[in-house]
DNA sequence: ACAAGATATGGAAGCGCTTCCAGATTGGCA
DNA sequence: TGCCAATCTGGAAGCGCTTCCATATCTTGT
């Protein structure tokens, strides 16, 4: 039926370990039998069977990646740096989607294993004991991402988003705001929207605002941010920056006010999370914390990578960064 | 090292086969014998090996899955939708991102079938000829979905996109508009932009609009949108609809209108396509085509389920239909 | 009580590859 | 010329499972 290895070898008149060594690119073949084998694949139309070879090898070729939310961007971007850069090296990435449940993460992570990936990519530093037990026990090579931990199960790519969010809290008051409110996307199991709030509450006490400030809790929708917004307008403080967990609250939140015909960034300012292609689009222009995600996934690629080869112990840390991009949502304030 | 299945029949004192039946479901395997066996597998906390499993079954229980752009939130719920099927039958999804490229779409699939999936589900309906005869060849099940065809590979699943263009463009006739011109994205191989722009023509010939008609190209970006408005508006005749070929095109064109100061949908009226969230959040409400993505990612699993247990023919095709929905980025129309 | 079918079970063969070891060939150097 | 090291090659063993066949045990009907 389909042809084998051994069906390679049989024409071009060598034994199976040579085929094997040509496809694998060993060096200690000579060209003229290398030639003629790779002649033989051609005509043949030999491919490999990688499950064979997986099994043969303890090695799949495989990465596992999880992510909370297929069809987001962010998450998007990160997985199109992490495959490029694997690509180049013949691993595939297998996606899943534990939709920000812990117990789904800890199910897709105990069935991937039975696949035997060759390494994991985890979204966020947050994951349930029996998952890290389930990973740790494994063996391969972790990195965790979008996020920075002191306690990472192996290594961990990504920024801090406690100090985006205190960065930003503070650029906002010393562009001249000074009654904020902060909207956080309900999710209980989100380290990331969970360090961002952590960050607002860092950045208010530096500021001495000890709990005067408003936090709201909305589902992380363009509706979400709507109704974060009626809630801000009927506070009795008159509330003058509505900081967003998230830029899909942002965006919510500045159609809301057009609706209402609230003056942005005049009456209420508004800044968001993330830098989406919608902030840089939407009038006016969103105020937002951008990180550059892709090259986020390469370093994450990069970092398996080295973890594979042996070049790279555990417990790699590395900082991405990120900037502040200001735009017309919020006040230009006094120095500007 | 790990606890294979061998050891597992040692400890249970049973023979291999036994375990791998009772592992299946097998029934032919005795109460007390399954009990048993059941019992060892949790003390040892055995996993089973799915690629020795694929290998020696030659069932994988893995389905690729091709998507043009991972992170576009359209493709996601495809996924989701065909993942939520498949995973409660132990079937795997791994995605695939080809990035509008056949060539990439090629590269993929020959990449993929080394690893010996059980099925594919391709996006769209027009591959190359390379790519149409490895899948043909591979001889497993194949379903291509978001559009239709007459000519699939195997199976489709999806809507007419030609339609949807055509019935969007008359109706938006019917509403009183008379002055349109097309948006299309910048997409020689996207086989569904393709399909609403020829939907487009064919309304116009119905209404004997014979080639007056204006067409754009513009990237598939919210600037891209703007640029549509921009050349719209020089436009010498009075153009009063803007038929958009997606969402992103069309929410970019209201940003841009919204710039200008030019009414939406008094002096121009935009409509998309793709029901995206955006479209209901924006202001004005976004005129568009939904199609119930997830509902349509379901019916392919199920369809992929149907072609594996033999229950289902080759050259099925399903059409899970289209809707229009109104909102207010058009003109409610003499009868509205 | 006994034949004939139904049901349960062990174990060998084999899936297509990698890897290791042993043997064959070559080349360099004295 | 002879010997050792370096280089190349064939083929067996084995990766962890499924599946088939042969055997053993249990039913049931008469």
């Amino acid at each position: 039926m389909t042809v084998t290895l051994a069906d390679v070898a049989k024409r071009a008149r060598v034994g199976t370990g040579t085929v094997s060594r040509v496809l694998n690119g060993a060096r200690n073949v000579s060209q003229s039998t290398r030639d003629r084998v790779q002649a033989c694949i051609l005509e043949m139309g030999y491919r490999p069977n990688l499950v064979a070879r997986g099994l043969a090898a303890s090695r799949t070729g495989m990465v596992c990646a999880l992510i909370p939310a297929i069809g987001a961007p962010q998450h998007g971007e990160v997985i199109q740096g992490l495959g490029d850069v694997l690509h180049e090296h013949g691993i595939q990435v297998m996606i899943g989607d534990c939709g920000y449940q812990p117990d789904r993460e800890e199910a897709i992570v105990a069935d991937f294993l039975e696949r035997r990936p060759d390494a994991f990519y985890l979204t966020g530093v947050v994951h349930n004991a029996k998952t890290r037990h389930m990973l740790r026990a494994s063996g391969i090579p972790i990195v965790e991402g979008a996020n920075l931990t002191d306690d990472p199960i192996d290594c961990v790519v990504g920024y801090s988003n406690h100090d985006a969010a205190r960065a930003l809290t503070l650029l906002m008051h010393k562009r001249g705001h000074r009654a904020m409110a902060f909207v956080a996307s309900t999710s209980e199991h989100n380290d990331r929207i969970g360090d961002r709030l952590k960050g607002y509450y860092a950045a208010c006490a530096e500021l001495g605002w000890d709990s005067r400030h408003l936090v709201l809790e909305n589902a992380n929708s363009f509706s979400g941010g709507a109704a974060a917004v009626e809630r801000v307008l009927r506070h009795p403080s008159q509330i003058d920056l509505l900081l967003c967990a998230t830029d899909v609250l942002a965006v919510g939140a500045i159609f809301e006010c057009q609706r209402r015909g609230i003056d942005v960034p005049g009456r209420l300012a508004i800044a968001g999370f993330d830098d989406l292609p919608l902030a840089a689009a939407i009038n006016p222009g969103l105020t937002t914390v951008s990180v550059d995600r892709i090259a986020m996934g390469r370093v994450a690629g990069h970092m398996l990578l080295q973890r594979l080869s042996g070049r790279q112990g555990a417990h790699a840390k590395i900082d991405v960064g990120f900037t502040i991009r200001e735009r017309a949502s919020t006040c230009a304030g006094p120095e500007a």
